[in-house]
DNA sequence: ACAATAACTGAACAGTTGTTCAGAAAAAAG
DNA sequence: CTTTTTTCTGAACAACTGTTCAGTTATTGT
């Protein structure tokens, strides 16, 4: 045999993608071959290497192109009003988006590791853009005089680790709405940081 | 070859455990292998099964030691006071705890995808119980009418996630104190969840 | 209808995996 | 000193690893 009824790049790729997520979000990167990738495609593990050059390079895209896509619809995000303002809209951006992409957000925390280091280096580049731009909030509402805050890195670190908590224990079937997630994780950010 | 000199079992138990916690940690589970971690401790790899009869206990017995650790720590810290003045403590005491423990608290909350579903279940029932003394005080502080929290399964859960963070970012070679990371954690923390 | 190209198979490569076990040597017990 | 026990070696097992590639077939272009 050989090539196969209806195959077509354009399918298989996205469709390797999916797969390479999902099963390195739930056993881990290591703990995945590419023939399991491959059996999830129904496909043989060569012919995934039409579209990835090795299986480094595959996780590399999927948690770069998860940051790129997290940085892109935060800049989507109009930053008008002021920094109570603005950090209510992080809160309610944040949240929504990574409860969106559990498998992706779980992956760009937990694979960092299995990076090689150059790749390593571009990851946390990206996440430190990220970062910087809820420092930029933080700092904005300490000149004005409405955040209290003794170290805006720690905080925005802080900041954030409370919000990923929020994909440990979320299930769309549970007991709250986003909407009331959202309003509940607000409460306690906005009272962490006001003066 | 056999015995070697100077081989006994109260040692060799012991740096397997500490060999195996430091490699888990940093390459994951499902990336080292028994022979890295019989190399770490100038053993064959099959010296290790007289001490773990196989490696998936291994990293069982490492995460269910951690949990116990921490659960003995914080029950043995006095709870005498006022739900602010505990949960101050609580504050001050998981900080402590976690930075002492890198590798332990990495494993912990990284590697549960490892586990057989029976150690699994172990687990996440010892977790439960930490996060149910966390949230005892979040109680005790609403009915005093100090804390105002519209959930305190959700709250319980924000502030561990929060504090956690410290992990991924504090060395002791830095810019603050360890006093200092816990004066300003405790200020959010405070903050946070106060009326 | 035919040629060119894109997509895939299936086998093969050398190396690694967790685990078992007979045998050997050091230590402990007598 | 001799026997027993504890601790470890070294080899072996079958299964699996990421990756390569010649060959085969479906699709596309002419």
């Amino acid at each position: 045999m050989a090539r196969t009824q209806g195959s077509h790049s354009d399918i298989t790729g996205p469709r390797i993608r999916e797969a390479a997520l999902r099963l390195f979000a739930q056993h881990g990167y290591a703990a995945v071959s590419m023939r399991q990738i491959a059996k999830e495609v129904g496909v043989q593990a060569g012919a995934l290497y039409n579209y990835t050059p090795d299986k480094q390079s595959l996780l590399f895209n999927l948690m770069a192109g998860h940051m790129a896509d997290l940085q892109a619809a935060w800049d989507a995000v109009p930053q008008a009003g002021s920094a109570l303002e603005r950090l209510r809209a992080f809160t309610g951006f944040h949240i929504r988006f990574h409860l969106e992409r559990p498998d992706a957000v779980f992956i760009a925390y937990m694979e960092l590791r299995n990076l090689t280091e150059e790749n390593f280096t571009v990851i946390e580049s990206l996440r430190r853009d990220y970062e910087n731009g809820v420092e930029g909030i933080l700092k904005q509402g300490v000149e004005q005089g409405v955040f209290t805050i003794p170290d805006t890195k720690i905080a925005t670190l802080a900041v954030i680790a409370m919000l990923n908590g929020v994909n440990t224990w979320y299930r769309s079937e549970g007991r709250l709405s986003l909407d009331e997630v959202e309003r509940v994780y607000w409460g306690m950010v906005q009272k962490a940081v006001s003066t």
